[in-house]
DNA sequence: ATTCAGCCTTATGA
DNA sequence: ATCATAAGGCTGA
């Protein structure tokens, strides 16, 4: 089996990191042979593809295809990740930049978080399931809706791998009520919904992806976000992601209960009156498409969006790890044992410690697995 | 214009 | 055992 190799300065990607931290749902990790693997759409001509990527060391991933070791293949391939992986930027500058306006990013960042560059459909359907939801269901979610509705690719070491099904392959093959006996719950007409809109409103010739990156020819990236907010189950959050990992828009900073937290707690941020009324005059020279919204979120998401600079999104993928590492990727004695060091931190007062926490593995079925044990920060 | 209950389902903790 | 709550929200009243 052919692996070819991916190189980039220490720490710009960690794949544990970036494959599990909650933006893309489809990757499966083998802990018995120690890689990821999931379907991905290499081009027009050679389509789907299981690909198989594994962390050398700190500056190298393997890859490698599954039953297909062409050097066409592999061309493809290495394109694909290079967007996939946003390996033009350079995480390590950012790092730095960051840290000179924000004590927040001083020796305690997150190392190897990216955001990915994923197909826009795939991210939308994705943040739809999202709402009101966890990780381990979503990730059963997404592999529902291919396994079900997408074109089987093959089947390695037992799991099988599916194309994540297009627009036109949900209209006509899903339904509101099988989604829902798949545990979809309320988002199964969201899903449907979805799918209706954009395949009423794409042309035929498109595939999805080329429809929705087309509108980044006719749209500012104001108009983009609303254009999103159109369909069916998207509201500003769902909207920002779609934006953020679908379509590089890497300003952007998607505001949940988190970052909202993190925003009173951290930065202090507290909306004016003033900055509110500015905001709302700027939205009416939209196309509003959105039936309501939270000024407060809208602001802390400029608030973010102007303290960080142009790759503001990315910044908020490093404190949203750095937040929800404490909690999320533990198992419940891990949490325990943290519950318990903190207890006893409190009584001796001390700064920082140090906590080994079980990651978690997420099989094709969507159930939560241990894997190898990784050394996580636990900020007291 | 803004707020807020209700929504599907699963896992965890009391 | 049974119940309440939260999980990276959105919708409609």
């Amino acid at each position: 089996m052919r692996f070819d190799r991916l190189l980039f300065p220490k720490g710009e990607v960690i794949l544990a990191h970036v494959l599990q931290c909650g933006q893309a749902f489809r990757w499966v990790w083998n802990s018995n042979k120690n890689y990821y693997a999931t379907s991905m759409l290499l081009n027009d001509s050679l389509g789907y593809k299981i690909v198989i990527l594994r962390q050398k060391d700190e500056s190298t991933i393997e890859y490698s295809i599954y039953k297909d070791d062409s050097d066409k293949s592999f061309d493809a391939l290495r394109t694909c990740l290079q967007h996939y992986l946003r390996l033009d930027v350079s995480l390590e500058k950012l790092l730095s930049e960051w840290s000179a306006v924000d004590k927040n990013f001083v020796n305690k960042c997150h190392r190897g978080v990216r955001v990915l560059g994923q197909e826009p459909w795939e991210t939308l359907c994705s943040f739809i399931c999202s709402s009101n939801n966890n990780i381990s269901r979503i990730t059963k979610m997404c592999h529902s809706l291919c396994g079900e509705y997408g074109k089987e690719i093959g089947n390695l070491d037992g799991i099988s791998y599916y194309s994540f099904p297009s627009s036109n392959d949900i209209v006509h093959k899903a339904s509101e009520e099988h989604l829902r006996e798949l545990g979809f719950g309320y988002r199964a007409r969201y899903i449907i919904g979805a799918a209706k809109l954009m395949h009423q409103d794409k042309p035929v010739s498109m595939s999805d992806t080329e429809y929705i990156k087309s509108w980044h020819k006719k749209l500012s990236k104001p108009e983009i976000r609303e254009r999103f907010l159109a369909f069916p189950g998207v509201g500003p959050k769902v909207a920002d992601c779609v934006c953020l990992m679908g379509m590089q828009m890497d300003d952007v900073v998607p505001i949940d209960v988190h970052m909202q937290r993190i925003a009173e707690r951290d930065y202090r941020f507290n909306a004016t009156a003033n900055k509110a009324e500015e905001l709302k005059e700027r939205y009416k020279a939209l196309p509003l498409t959105r039936k309501s919204m939270n000024i407060k979120l809208e602001l802390a998401r400029e608030m973010f969006a102007s303290k960080w600079g142009p790759y503001a999104g990315w910044a908020q993928g490093v404190i949203f790890a750095q937040e929800i590492n404490k909690t999320v990727g533990a198992t419940t004695e891990d949490m325990h044992l943290v519950k318990r060091v903190k207890k006893e931190e409190e009584k001796s007062s001390s700064a920082t410690l140090e906590v080994k926490v079980e990651g978690i593995e997420y099989s094709n079925t969507g159930r939560p697995m241990r894997w190898a044990s990784k050394k996580v920060n636990y900020n007291v």
